[in-house]
DNA sequence: TTTGGACCGAAAAACGAATTTGGTCGAAAA
DNA sequence: TTTTCGACCAAATTCGTTTTTCGGTCCAAA
């Protein structure tokens, strides 16, 4: 009960930093703002966070939390495991984007950064994204993809570089570049398998399986 | 032969500008610092380039030409469709790999301004890696997806969540968000076709298609 | 056609003073 | 005991100013 009544506070200090944070940043929102935009002093911020780190990734993993529930839940509602796995990303990603309003400020000063080398990075990704489809289309004439993929020749050759471009941020922050080779085989082979032409794969997966009978 | 001569002299100057900014990173080095490495005046480098900008642009469209190309040559080498895929991936993650080393002072700076929400950030990566894993074993346990991935479920799930954070990038460095949804479903199809029970595949995809007799 | 030295203006570094801000402490209020 | 607050401190930040640096230009010389 006591604790109970810590926590009403501690997420009412919470809410109120959001707040401020969304409005005018991190970096420019002080203590004393907080404090005041709860019409209490600062140190009593203290008596309930240990300092202002605490209380931005207190915030930070109130977000997360939000994001992860909303799509925790969108998993359970969904029926098969397709369904479950469109929920996963698709949530996800209305969620994030739903956040990323929020804090425009924020997601405003991280373009900042990145602005010197887009144009020379969007230029590269569509070279790659033309190598890609070239790829694809090789291997729809081939016989090894399936030409269920045609029609979205001219989507999907990005957005499979856009993917591995998060494989490849983990080159940079962490140094498992290591196992990323394995990661990434492994997931290219899944990849591969939902290219591959069913017929061709058949031909092969009945060999080395006996689901004959259910095909047929 | 005039024209030559000046490439020569360019290339000399974007190598030397490379070596500098490796070593002490780009905003360290002056127009004067390359101008005497190669032994000469400043205002020489104008003479073949048109700002300082224009030659850092250079040199990372000089980088970038390099694993492009090395990225391109192993595709071309490789035989069928799904090595030229995996050849594409492997070897730019390689690439980038030589490349991070090389700058390593760069990307240590990149470094330093995510470092903040990183404790956080992985955090959250593990819940979410932890719920696409139970989905995959859903879907296993529910014959929705291929056992094949079983030996894979400890990797897998994870990979899956960096590649999705790819396209979550897109959301916030380009507006793209509208499309971001139909591109989201694009490669979740193929994903899903990938992981899917072949059995249970063929049993629908041969209803909607006449490949009956490829097949047998 | 190239090169280098002198030069310019804007941007950035240096720097010390003034102010802000994160954080602490003990007393007082509840 | 639990909670709040004002006073206080040290470190960081800001500010205003001066100085230096650096990108870029110009012109003469090679």
């Amino acid at each position: 009960m006591i604790a109970a009544k810590d926590d009403t506070i501690k997420e009412e200090i919470l809410e109120q930093a959001q707040k401020l944070f969304q409005q005018f940043g991190v970096k420019k929102t002080t203590m004393e703002d907080i404090a005041r935009a709860m019409g209490k002093g600062k140190s009593t911020l203290y008596y309930y966070f240990c300092s202002k780190e605490d209380i931005f990734d207190a915030v930070i993993l109130k977000e997360m939390e939000e994001v992860f529930s909303s799509v925790s839940h969108a998993v359970e509602k969904a029926g098969s495991a397709e369904e479950k796995l469109k929920a996963f990303t698709l949530t996800k990603i209305r969620s994030l984007h739903r956040k990323a309003n929020l804090y425009k400020i924020v997601s405003g000063e991280m373009q900042d950064n990145m602005r010197c080398i887009k144009h020379l990075h969007t230029e590269y990704d569509l070279r790659e994204t033309r190598l890609l489809k070239e790829i694809l289309e090789f291997g729809v004439g081939n016989g090894e993809f399936t030409r269920l993929i045609t029609k979205e020749l001219d989507i999907l050759p990005s957005v499979i570089v856009s993917s591995l471009r998060g494989l490849e941020r983990d080159v940079f922050v962490e140094g498992k570049y290591t196992r990323l080779v394995t990661r990434m085989e492994s997931i290219v082979g899944i990849l591969i398998r939902g290219l591959q032409n069913t017929t061709h794969l058949n031909s092969r997966s009945i060999a080395n399986t006996n689901t004959r009978k259910q095909i047929i």
